[in-house]
DNA sequence: TTCATATTCAGGAATGATTCTTATTACTAT
DNA sequence: ATAGTAATAAGAATCATTCCTGAATATGAA
């Protein structure tokens, strides 16, 4: 799945009574430039360096916004919103201990909503598959901290 | 799958320096007796009736520590937080129209999360799979109503 | 039973992420 | 240029959730 030109994406946003301005542009690069899934907060910080002035606000509006025209894609997640640049059909896993979150490569059944949605009568548009538990240095960390002691999460934030 | 008996219940919930109080019991019965995927409000709203002067924090405090005990289960759902009685493994149906959230009978490949476990390295405890699009009575609703208007949501609530 | 201790509670304040409001600025088409 | 619309910055407001307090209550040991 190749990443849209930035002509596609210009053609994407522009829209009937709509305007590509420096904000909303440069939001959409820097969540299409990480694969980290980030906070509303984290590109605040990220698009500060290039924009001073720009508010927290406007980074929530259009983070909104590029979801709604299909250019970025929102993860359920808990406590906060995450957002993520690639909008190819792709699985995560959630690492319980440092809080990433990763792209997972390996495709799931890509026909299971549609079975599903045969077998059960609900007309299903899309799926989402998250996985859980512990990722390769977590493990590592976990297995070192002896004697019982609960692990504190490091809340990685993105 | 069997619903757990109340003696089981208690076994889980009375372990050393633990009570199983009226409130408690009550918010765990309340969750256990719907499907709707409840929230943490609804919950209280219902138990209220039985326990009127239970206070909110104390529903929130008990729904967090009924799930950690592994007695209820916690969805991740973006805004706010939904709780479900039904610890068996299933997956659930979102309608985007209405809200509400369903179980899903049919069961998806169990040997899901040991699959990709084994395929990326990632030591995964388990997964969840959501699907979404429209339920019946949605689909219905959204085809009486034409005329391009976009369908407001009911936003259910359980 | 009685005491000592820890848990839980109600009530309300505090927090934190997100959305909304308002006045101002910046495009776009005329 | 000008009028009209969309987007912005700043900060207030909202909403779900957590935290804090002091009082009440169960539990286990003596």
């Amino acid at each position: 799945m190749k990443a849209p030109s930035d002509f596609q994406l210009q053609a994407d946003l522009r829209r009937p009574g709509r305007r590509v301005t420096n904000q909303r542009w440069l939001i959409l690069e820097v969540v299409r430039g990480t694969d980290s899934h980030p906070t509303a907060e984290w590109v605040y910080q990220k698009v500060r360096r290039r924009l001073p002035r720009i508010s927290l606000g406007t980074v929530y509006r259009n983070l909104k916004l590029l979801a709604e025209e299909g250019l970025i894609q929102e993860l359920e997640s808990r406590g906060f919103g995450r957002y993520d640049g690639n909008t190819a059909r792709h699985d995560h896993f959630t690492c319980q201990r440092c809080g990433r979150i990763f792209d997972l490569e390996v495709r799931v059944d890509p026909s299971l909503g549609r079975r599903i949605g045969a077998r059960t009568g609900f007309t299903i548009t899309h799926h989402r598959i998250e996985f859980y538990g512990l990722c390769a240095s977590c493990v590592l960390a976990a297995g070192h901290a002896k004697g019982g002691e609960t692990s504190k999460r490091a809340r990685h934030r993105p």
